[in-house]
DNA sequence: CTTGTATACTTGAGGTCGCAAGCAAATATA
DNA sequence: TATATTTGCTTGCGACCTCAAGTATACAAG
């Protein structure tokens, strides 16, 4: 019935198939994650995104920029999202010597252990949801398959 | 570089790969997708959305309630998207006779017209890039594996 | 017939996001 | 040095979404 509602009712549209599928895991699977982490942790699925990006970034801070970038957000998105993960004080403003324009944004110590509450069983939200669908080796092909879709300008890395 | 960025980054995410993939795929197609539907047409992709749904629907109508739950969108969310659509004239609201509580949302024929001048430019797009990028074979991969995960109370079809 | 519950839908409040515009610092060009 | 351009960041604004709450209809049980 839903594969019905999903598929091949467009005949035309055969092609946009995996698309929509893509479109509607999406918004199932964020809805529920988000829900979840807000619910346990008060984090939006954003705002764990962007954590995971500093928590790994060499000296735990990353600039503002580059995390815009890789979790494609406007630079007023970062802004304000950081505004409020720094109101929460899980996340610090450091300034750059090298150059004044550029702002990092860094991990404090109630942030990095926030951030380790909420992987875990962010972690287990994402295998039960998503992961635990598949073989490693379609959790292969699925991540290799979607590698090849264009990512626009987010790429950009810590030059400095 | 880019694959740095998003992939083997984290050792102990690796099974969490294609979930970031998928996510950074979504937000990068959407955005392109929706800049480009919105500047040539003034739809944005969710009205693209909804405009598919009823227009291949039986009688080129359908329940709200349906609609919001196919396209994954809270019914106050289809309550406004509606409001804009019939405000454009593209849509407009049917009563149910056997049932009171319901509301049809039916294409007008201009909405009709609109609808099919924004799909073949929007297939185009669909196709240039997503679609380009992978074989018959692998398009039939990725909606099967993308078809297995879970959406949650989004299968209703038309009762009544 | 009346009471309780489920369903379809709408509205108000609050949050998130992108775009356009602006500022300041860096860099390139002359 | 002076000027123009680019880059990083922020703010105002509007568009859009969700949740909570409220209305109205349907239906089931007593």
């Amino acid at each position: 019935m839903s594969s019905q509602v999903l598929s091949a009712q467009h005949s035309t549209e055969a092609r946009t198939a995996a698309w929509i599928r893509l479109l509607r895991a999406h918004a199932a699977l964020t809805r529920e994650l988000s829900s979840r982490l807000e619910g346990r942790h008060g984090l939006s699925l954003r705002d764990y995104d962007v954590l995971v990006q500093i928590y790994f970034a060499p000296g735990r801070r990353m600039r503002r920029i580059d995390i815009a970038r890789t979790v494609i957000l406007s630079p007023s998105g970062i802004t304000r999202l950081l505004d409020g993960l720094e109101r929460s004080g899980w996340v610090k403003k450091e300034h750059c010597a090298s150059d004044a324009r550029v702002t990092y944004a860094a991990l404090t110590e109630a942030g990095l252990e926030k951030f380790e509450q909420a992987r875990a069983t962010h972690l287990a939200d994402i295998e039960e949801l998503f992961g635990s669908q598949f073989s490693d080796d379609e959790h292969k092909q699925l991540a290799d398959l979607l590698s090849r879709l264009p990512l626009a300008d987010a790429g950009a890395c810590n030059s400095e």
